[in-house]
RNA sequence: GUCCCCUUCGUCUAGUGGCCUAGGACACCGCCCUUUCACGGCGGGAACAGGGGUUCGAACCCCCUAGGGGACG
């Protein structure tokens, strides 16, 4: 099945049809409005404000992005609506993202905001401007064809975006288009450019959704205060001190502070494990640690796309974090949640970070990682 | 208060007269990658405790002045 085709029927099916597209000012959401014109779509376009800066000068990139939506959207010839939902994502996203810190996890906001404010506040919104559907650029593709919707992989493999997508409900799901679905980044560059969008050839905006790139610590520093503690290898030897557990995330390397020790050789370190209870970060040296390697995880707040669990013992493929190559592995049911056993073990599996479930490229789910089975060493 | 031994980039160190305009690793910073946080790749700044000598030439040799170890003090 060819299901770049759904997303891009003949132009009179659809011509009665209203369309809004999340316009970010970036290139994807601006192809993805050009997309839809030429499928012959009635198509308008929004922008969201989400957040509200807190420093007001350094990272305005916001009002750039709503220059170049504007630009774009004019260019188009469509009309582009504004909307703020930063009440909406301050309670629904940014919350739980700092209670997750602040119990020694490190979630992963985006995919909360997609499934809290892209496909809820931002559809609601739509629907009131009289939309029938919404659109996104999201490199992900939706099977409109089943009697509830699926989520499939976008046609671009190095830039499918399902990961963060897995969340979304499946009413919200029925009613989005992703016109980029069945492209490739660098074909709808092309297109950017050939259109006459400025946006064509602006860099892809990274960092936490509507928020931004920053320095991370310090911009949890201003919500999640300071609470320094020891740093130590497992054997609890004291090799320097840390500003705050919720600073580090598992695997991480970066923002230790060890230098060159005269009795560990010569290799970095990573954070293994914290010690929540000791306010202690548990450092490892070298890359490949075996601490820094798991077998197994539970996992909670599962969401299956296809509305109910598959039969188990499911063998699938998952991912851990975004961007890391699929790993098989075998899930089972647990009283609450499940369970997911990896064929290999996987480096830095991190509380509060979402595995994802793939089958070849349906996107059957993901949930919120709780427990962590080290292999071997730390069992002690 | 006699005799010894130490003192190099933020850190751990390489270096025993010209190959040192001082090398590496870790740390740090930047760029790339990336709609999370990370990992990773590439690059960058950064030191011979101070002062005198001896040598054509000293981080390396000698002499003083400042900071750590040695069973009469």
């Amino acid at each position: 099945m060819n299901l770049s085709n759904d997303n891009r029927p003949s132009e009179k099916a659809h011509s009665d049809q209203k369309v809004i597209v999340g316009m970010s000012g970036g290139v994807d959401s601006s192809v993805a409005a050009l997309t839809l014109l030429e499928a012959g779509y009635q198509v308008e376009g929004l922008f969201m404000k989400n957040w509200e800066e807190d420093d007001g000068t350094e990272y305005c990139t916001a009002k750039e992005d709503y220059a170049d939506a504007r630009s774009v959207a004019e260019h188009l010839g469509i009309k582009l609506h504004a909307a703020n939902f930063a009440a909406e994502y301050w309670d629904n996203v940014f919350e739980h993202f700092l209670s997750e810190y602040g119990a020694g996890r490190t979630p992963n906001p985006d995919i909360l905001c997609n499934r809290e404010i892209k496909f809820r506040a931002f559809l609601d919104y739509a629907i009131e401007l009289g939309a029938d559907r919404i659109a996104t650029g999201h490199y992900a593709q939706i099977d409109h064809n089943a009697q509830r919707a699926a989520l499939l992989k976008g046609a671009d493999e190095s830039k499918d975006q399902s990961y963060f997508l897995h969340a979304v409900g499946h009413k919200e799901l029925g009613l989005t288009l992703f016109p980029l679905g069945g492209m490739l980044k660098q074909d709808v560059r092309a297109k950017a450019a050939k259109a006459g969008l400025t946006t064509h050839n602006k860099k892809d905006s990274t960092g936490i959704c509507f928020i931004g790139e920053r320095r991370f610590r310090d911009f949890l520093e201003n919500y999640l205060p300071a609470q320094p503690g020891e740093i130590c290898t497992l054997d609890g030897e004291v090799l320097g001190r840390h500003q705050g557990l919720m600073y580090h995330t598992i695997g991480q390397r970066q923002g230790l502070g060890i230098g060159g020790t005269s009795s560990h050789g010569t290799s970095p370190w990573y954070v293994a494990r914290k010690d929540m209870t000791q306010n202690r970060l548990l450092v490892v040296q070298g890359n490949d640690h075996p601490a820094l390697f798991s077998d197994a995880l539970t996992v909670g707040q599962f969401y299956w796309v296809a509305g109910e669990a598959p039969r188990f013992p499911l063998i699938c493929q998952a991912k851990v974090r975004y961007r890391q190559a699929e790993q098989a592995c075998r899930i089972e049911p647990l009283a609450s949640g499940y369970r997911v056993l990896f064929t290999e073990p996987q480096r830095a599996v991190t509380p509060g970070q979402s595995i994802v479930l793939y089958c070849e490229n349906n996107c059957l789910g993901g949930g919120v990682i709780e427990e962590v089975e080290t292999s071997q060493e730390l069992a002690a």
